[in-house]
DNA sequence: GCATATTTGTCCGTATGTATA
DNA sequence: CTATACATACGGACAAATATG
């Protein structure tokens, strides 16, 4: 407002450094942090592989300090679990892990369906639910499995709270764990397709209640199969 | 059950030692985190003001590296916000913060609700409506905002997730912030009690839905008071 | 069961870049 | 614009705990 001399391009170059410097900037802790979600995420890092720091941080080409920062973060997100003087492992969540993450996906997913929301809330539903149609029809079973943690993840964005986003992103990352450390990779997340589609029109009709009911099924049936899937076989994953 | 010795007095001070080891042993940082997490929610690290890891470091007495520790956990938590290059400030919750916590609290708190709960848990929610009755009839204001945050996360509890019951303390220490930014320092939760006892006893007699019904009125109410206190005077706390 | 090697936990010094007076 | 202060990140050090042979 102080002058009218127009925008230069060195101008908008210095906006954009000055963007870049303010947005993309994330601690190296943080991207070492990310570096190692994506490994345990896709199941490269094995549930109860325990994560040297030195080595951890010569791949990465950073000092075990920043390492210890980033693992840190991962442990807030219950990804990695400390243990005294030992070291840090990539987490095993057991049964009880699995219970407690259904128990509060049951509060979380139905309270936010139930609560209806703005239509482009419910565009990002309909956008999780094609892509996971995409993926079946192209056989892709990873891909449905990922698509089928955007559904429940969009389920929850209805809430409208970051707070809530953030903790269903934990927790699906935390089921993604319990698939790893059960060798059963995504495998059943086909058979939830039809529901999704079910649900997603129930939601697109603003029938919301109706929606919210029937997730509670829903939500015992995929708990019940999980359940059942690592109970027999807890094999450890040493090393 | 391999021997029948009796229990030497070094037996019980190796097992009070183990033990010691295995429970109370928290890492340096995690100690650090938390005497940082007690000023912060006592108010006595005002809202906005920096935290300089060296000053910390010395009057801690622990490093640098291990401050950096801390705060990472406790960024996770939202108590305090990381500007890249400038250090760590204590957090300053803006109302948008406030209607996301709302949000998230109206799910959480009415769905836990809603699912009932154990009768130990219940009785839970009862010790925290007496510590209220108790804090106010010795005029202990600051007490009768803790019990009421009690109470809330006793509401929580009910849902019987431990991982809903981590995210209601963290943003209910939020809250807490939001109250010192303001110079509001839980002055209104007197005007709560009685909705308390009028909850708690709808539980107690098992009419759980009843009890979901009257909280959604109960959060919106307290919404619009927080709001309502923060919005007129949003004074900066430099340093 | 013991001696050794490895790794964690913690601290310190320092170089570099960024922000601010 | 320079100077100062500080955050960021690195590398080295060492004691203590743990794992290994």
């Amino acid at each position: 407002m102080t002058t009218s001399r127009p925008p230069s391009q060195s101008d908008a170059l210095r906006a954009l450094g000055n963007a870049r410097v303010r947005v993309v900037q994330l601690s190296t802790a943080s991207r070492v942090a990310d570096a190692i979600r994506e490994q345990v995420s896709e199941g490269l890092f094995r549930p109860g592989s325990k994560l040297p720091e030195e080595a951890i941080g010569e791949v990465l080409g950073v000092s075990r300090n920043t390492v210890r920062e980033a693992f840190v973060e991962l442990t807030g997100d219950r990804l990695l679990v400390r243990e005294p003087n030992r070291g840090v492992f990539v987490a095993v969540p057991d049964s009880a892990a699995v219970v407690d993450i259904y128990r509060a996906r049951r509060i979380l997913e139905i309270g936010a369906v139930k609560g209806g929301g703005s239509t482009d809330l419910v565009a990002a539903v309909r956008g999780a639910v094609d892509e996971g149609m995409a993926a079946r029809a192209r056989g892709d079973v990873i891909a449905v499995g990922t698509a089928n943690q955007h559904f429940h993840r969009s389920l929850v964005g209805l809430g409208g709270s970051t707070r809530l986003d953030r903790l269903m992103r934990q927790m699906l990352a935390e089921m993604r764990l319990v698939f790893h450390a059960g060798n059963l990779d995504q495998l059943f997340h086909q058979g939830y397709l039809d529901d999704n589609e079910k649900l997603c029109r129930l939601l697109e009709s603003g029938d919301f209640d109706s929606a919210a009911d029937a997730l509670g099924p829903y939500l015992d049936r995929s708990e019940a199969e999980v359940l059942q899937a690592i109970s027999p076989a807890r094999q450890a994953a040493p090393n």
